[in-house]
DNA sequence: ATCAATGCAAACCTTTTGCACGCGT
DNA sequence: ACGCGTGCAAAAGGTTTGCATTGAT
């Protein structure tokens, strides 16, 4: 077995490691392990990036034709209330899904606005900034996010 | 004129004169300076918070009863091109928007998620952390909010 | 008089919902 | 068998667009 397909092994390996973890987490929650939903976790696993309902339902129904985008947002929901993926809103047209990063508890993302690649960021402005926080107004949460295009995106 | 009321006139001045300010640049652009592009420029400063385009067709809807979401959008487009008020889409259902903050070039808010009103946030995360992009990354723009309510908002 | 701005209506796009049926447990 | 998950269809929002008319310059 050569190096590029021992790499390539490995890289299927955590990630089926991966998609057992986020799966046995729905599990336990009660919820079923449906084909589907399955799927949309394998997908958002193997993209790694932010990703379209559109997308993910294009994607989908090369093996559920029938699929449609009411069951793509019931799920994208559910993982999202149980924290398994993050939203975000750049560009045009609606949100974008990706897979959350379960080894960072809080982070932020650099984002490539032409194919949704992130990269984390170092820190968080909310420690490094001396925030503080107008009298009275009581802070419930912060959006921090770097907008650009990724080596792959971009030409030079 | 007790000072109660010179401080309200002072109120009124200032707006006017920002008003001005905003319509001139409209002007000097080749823009028609219609009554409905007015009203829109003076609610946004009146209300200096982010507001939806239905409140604001709601508003502007008292003094003309015809106006549809259209032309509030049109304008809202036009204006947010020429720089002249800013969009943020926090919240559920769309975007809101409010006047651009012309005295200070760049920024970042808090934002009340209840009213929408806004404070400046002091400094930039750009600036104050260590931003280095990964390898290859081409920075275009960020986006540095920080959500909660304000202290007329929140009970205690 | 000219050309941008508006009203009206319809379309568009993303996202949500009600209901009956199908499938994972 | 039970009850969640799904498909279908329709609706709900927010936003945009074509076209004829109105209105600012």
């Amino acid at each position: 077995m050569s190096e590029k397909d021992h790499s390539h092994d490995h890289a299927h390996h955590s990630h089926a490691e991966a998609k057992h973890r986020f799966l046995e987490r729905l599990k336990g929650q009660g919820f079923k392990l449906t084909g589907k939903r399955q799927m949309i976790v394998s997908i958002l696993l193997a993209e790694d990036r932010y990703i379209s309902a559109k997308e993910l339902l294009e994607q989908m129904q090369k093996t559920f034709p029938r699929l449609s985008f009411d069951t793509v947002y019931r799920n994208l929901h559910l993982l999202k209330v149980e924290g398994l993926i993050e939203e975000s809103t750049f560009g045009d047209g609606g949100s974008k899904y990706r897979i959350a990063c379960d080894t960072h508890d809080h982070h932020h993302h650099y984002i490539c606005t032409l194919c949704g690649k992130t990269e984390l960021v170092e820190g968080c402005p909310m420690d490094m900034l001396g925030i503080t926080a107008p009298q009275g107004f009581k802070i419930e949460s912060h959006r921090f996010e770097i907008f650009g295009q990724c080596a792959d995106c971009h030409p030079v």
